[in-house]
DNA sequence: ATGACGAGCGTGGCTCGA
């Protein structure tokens, strides 16, 4: 089963672009990030034209998450527990099945957290407390569960070309760094590091200063793996060249294979 | 030497991102 996060930065802006992607990788699941789109302004029948299963979780403007897939959900369920006042679109999650096996998928999309000293950075470390609750519950559960997106995290030096250029930035705050070793320390499997050491991994590119050419890049957008997922990873790709693209996202997917069936 | 990002919203120039 292939799953594959992406934040697409504006679905709209980049409907050329996804399904090229979705022809290409033919993935059986893909979570997006950053569609910023309602729900009625989703690309839906482009998509669905193609045979594929689409479910959003939109917002004006800005955020908004969705899940495209070979074959329907089960259980679908929008939003992340813990905060009924949180009207940010951020997360979204279904369960999978291939053969006899269901893979719990969640797609989310982790909050910037920029400037430091505002209510925006105590609000990302808010939601990844709230992510941390989840996942303790969806690890309880035997299901094979994928937690992935664009986590707005450096998780460690390396994961930069430059670091300190990163020290006072809410992707790279220790607090920031620490709240995603505790969903490590979970039991989570970070599968891009369960696959390579090399140095220069990266997932996102800024558009400015010609950082793509530069390789100039952060490792941003991770694929995190329960115990039973971690077990059946059988590859892991950054799918980088979609960054030379016309009109590209400035992040790339992600994509992992796990066994099934 | 200079200016060098992009989407959405909405029609000018902000907000937001990383």
């Amino acid at each position: 089963m292939l799953i594959a996060t992406w934040n697409i930065n504006g679905v709209k802006a980049r409907i050329d672009a996804l399904l090229s992607w979705l022809d290409e990788r033919q993935p059986d699941v893909v979570g997006l990030q950053e569609i910023k789109s309602v729900d009625g302004g989703f690309p839906r029948a482009e998509i669905e034209a193609r045979g594929w299963h689409v479910e959003t979780h939109g917002q004006k403007g800005f955020n908004g998450v969705a899940l495209i897939s070979k074959s329907a959900p089960e259980d679908l369920s929008r939003g992340l527990p813990g905060d009924d006042l949180d009207e940010q679109s951020r997360f979204i999650e279904g369960t999978y099945r291939a053969g006899a096996t269901a893979v719990r998928v969640a797609c989310l999309y982790l909050p910037n957290g920029n400037p430091l000293g505002t209510d925006k950075f105590t609000y990302k470390l808010s939601w990844m407390r709230r992510l941390e609750t989840h996942a303790a519950r969806r690890l309880r559960g035997e299901t094979p569960f994928v937690m992935m997106g664009d986590y707005n995290v450096i998780p460690e030096p390396e994961d930069c070309r430059d670091p300190a250029r990163w020290t006072d930035d809410a992707l790279y705050r220790p607090e920031s760094r620490a709240s995603y070793r505790r969903l490590l320390h979970l039991g989570l499997t970070d599968a891009v590091r369960a696959s390579t050491d090399a140095a220069e991994t990266y997932t996102f590119w800024d558009y400015q200063n010609g950082a793509w050419p530069k390789n100039n890049g952060i490792r941003i957008d991770h694929v995190l793996l329960s115990p039973e997922a971690a077990d059946r990873l059988e590859t892991v790709a950054i799918d980088k060249h979609v960054r030379s693209w016309e009109k590209p996202s400035d992040h790339v997917p992600v994509a992992v294979r796990l066994r099934v069936g």
